[in-house]
DNA sequence: TTGTAAGCGTTATCAT
DNA sequence: ATGATAACGCTTACAA
């Protein structure tokens, strides 16, 4: 009973198996009521059609897929969510495909496009360091969505993110404009080429221009085995930060690494903001709910995926060449950043007492 | 150059395409040097095999299916990165399918099954309300993890999750014992049929045991349009709640809407655990560094992942039928449940006045 | 060890 | 409007 296949359904109708092809697939060119009486005989039947045999032979499919390296990102979510809609409204069906932190999207996007016959692509997150002929095997259009690097525009591939240099700048610049000059910043491991070494380089240019001294010992790196962007890796990373440095401001690089720093702050018996501000990055709603809420960079998500899903059609419909298109973050201001406690204490030699 | 078949490759080399195709699969009876020849012929053309084709084809695929429902939950992750593990450990690929909230879990399975040629499902998340024929349609074992149904013994399936009636009645009575007796609960909608509905069960019977009266008011049902289980949810209902109700703790049923109640809580000028103790569930990563840390129920994820693996694994070994597998959660006591304030004001009729 | 050819279950093309 | 039939790209008997 299970194993059926469209020849039964045919069979049990008496027509054909490609009549009953064109009522499944809403072809015009059927008599209403043969097709009534095959989807009635289908629903009773128990019959599934097989996607793969479907696939195999389709020629039009429209549909794309958006490849997520990196489950568990909940800052994903909401994009996901914005670019099935858009696709729900260009009458496309989207695919979610998840990529493991040690798989190679670009291998999956290849397999994928050819097993779906997909029209194009959507990549959310990871470091996307392919070299250059491999990506061009890719015979979709597709587009980087939150992803940059740094040669990206040399390779011309179509993008939509913030502008992760100037929006960590912004955040630095907002930090030292409270009046820090001793701020920690949480980042990515440093082999890292994507977002996480630009927003390490807009918070050494930040600290450059308003001529404050940059220290190594107040960068603290992910390792690159760990969790990245985690709520634990955020806490450990702070946890060595305040071995042997201090500090009056620690800037993570994503909402969740703030929060597990703030617990490494307060079992240090720092409170959070009155002895140590904290600043994120992102812009989620844990870090909205989170006491202290915490001041971050949200990134307008809507607005990101309304333009990936519109410039991906527009690429497939042939409208468009790649693009890369940059939104502005907002700085979102909110209890977790205050002016440090006491400015009189931060000597000019460098060193300072915290209270207790 | 894109569309190249396994004949193409066949061709270059001067093979036949079974040749290739051994070559590929790892099939003994090839020349070493003829496969190695393909292979490397394969890796200059940037040839890939195009999987649905393959899938038509195969009778034996040693692949499962995870089904998640609700994306963003990130419960589920952990879940399923153990799952992935066990899978690796059996050799098995084990694909990940997420389901929309308002898409019908079982219909992807029948789809995926076909289409796939698994041998396996696990099902994850969602009320799982699928008439019992429909269910019987599933021709591979599968295993429902974490989701636990009223109905669910009846039906023989397979299922691996805690007893989320009793952990519920484990987090009431533990408050009761603190001395609360006014005890507010944010639970799934009404109408809900799931974990959700037993944890509201366990409450009530906790309520019944201890002698303290059930008060309608003291519940706040999730609205089933709203997105579950989130901080916003739970920032909602103890809005809602705080309205026109008083109590001394709060049992939110995740987590992250613990997490939200507490939010509400602060800008009602309620202090946790102060004035109001706070409980979830779940026992997630986001409640530990919460600060106050959020008492909660631990479920034990590896032990549900491992356990679901094997009974899927043994089940499609035809060692083992259906069985149903219970786990003890774990009452983590953390930061935000004490006894309440000022008992003294409790008076018996019931009321109680909250200090300022 | 290798090649030839028959399907897998659909959709598309062509008759009718 | 409908039915027969040839693909789609692969795996796997079976033959060589």
């Amino acid at each position: 009973m299970g194993n059926m296949t469209i020849k039964d359904i045919a069979k049990k109708c008496g027509v054909g198996v490609s009549t009953v092809s064109r009522a499944m697939n809403n072809h015009p060119d059927i008599n209403p009521e043969t097709k009534e009486k095959i989807l009635k005989t289908i629903a009773q039947s128990n019959y599934v059609p097989n996607n793969s045999a479907r696939n195999l032979k389709r020629t039009d499919t429209k549909a794309i897929a958006v490849l997520v390296k990196g489950i568990g990102n909940t800052f994903f979510s909401d994009l996901v969510s914005g670019l099935e809609r858009e696709c729900q409204h260009m009458n496309y069906s989207c695919i979610l495909q998840h990529v493991e932190e040690q798989e190679d999207e670009l291998d999956i996007a290849l397999h994928i496009t050819k097993e779906k016959k997909l029209r194009g692509l959507v990549f959310l997150g990871g470091n996307f360091s392919h070299p250059k002929e491999k990506m061009e095997q890719l015979e979709v259009p597709y587009v980087l969505s939150t992803i940059r690097t740094s040669d990206m525009e040399d390779k011309k591939y179509a993008a939509v993110s913030v502008d992760d240099f100037k929006e960590s700048y912004k955040m630095t610049e907002y930090l030292i404009h409270l009046g820090h000059k001793k701020i920690a910043i949480l980042t990515a491991p440093k082999e890292d080429k994507s977002i996480g070494k630009l927003r390490l380089l807009g918070y050494q240019k930040a600290l450059r221009d308003y001529g404050i001294p940059y220290s190594e010992k107040l960068v603290s790196y992910m390792d690159a085995e760990e969790d990245r962007y985690s709520f634990r890796s955020g806490y450990k990373l702070t946890r060595q930060l305040l071995m042997d440095t201090e500090f009056t401001a620690l800037y993570a690089t994503s909402d969740t690494m703030a929060i597990g720093a703030c617990r490494a702050l307060k079992e240090a018996g720092i409170s959070v903001p009155g002895q140590c501000s904290v600043a994120g990055f992102d812009g989620m709603d844990t870090g909205e709910f989170y006491i202290p809420s915490i001041t971050t960079i949200r990134q307008p998500v809507e607005q990101i995926a309304k333009a990936t899903a519109d410039l991906l059609f527009d690429m497939i419909n042939g409208k468009e060449k790649p693009r890369q298109l940059i939104f502005e973050g907002e700085l979102v201001e909110r209890e977790s950043t205050i002016p440090p406690a006491d400015k009189e204490k931060q000597s000019s030699n460098g060193t300072m007492k915290r209270e207790k």
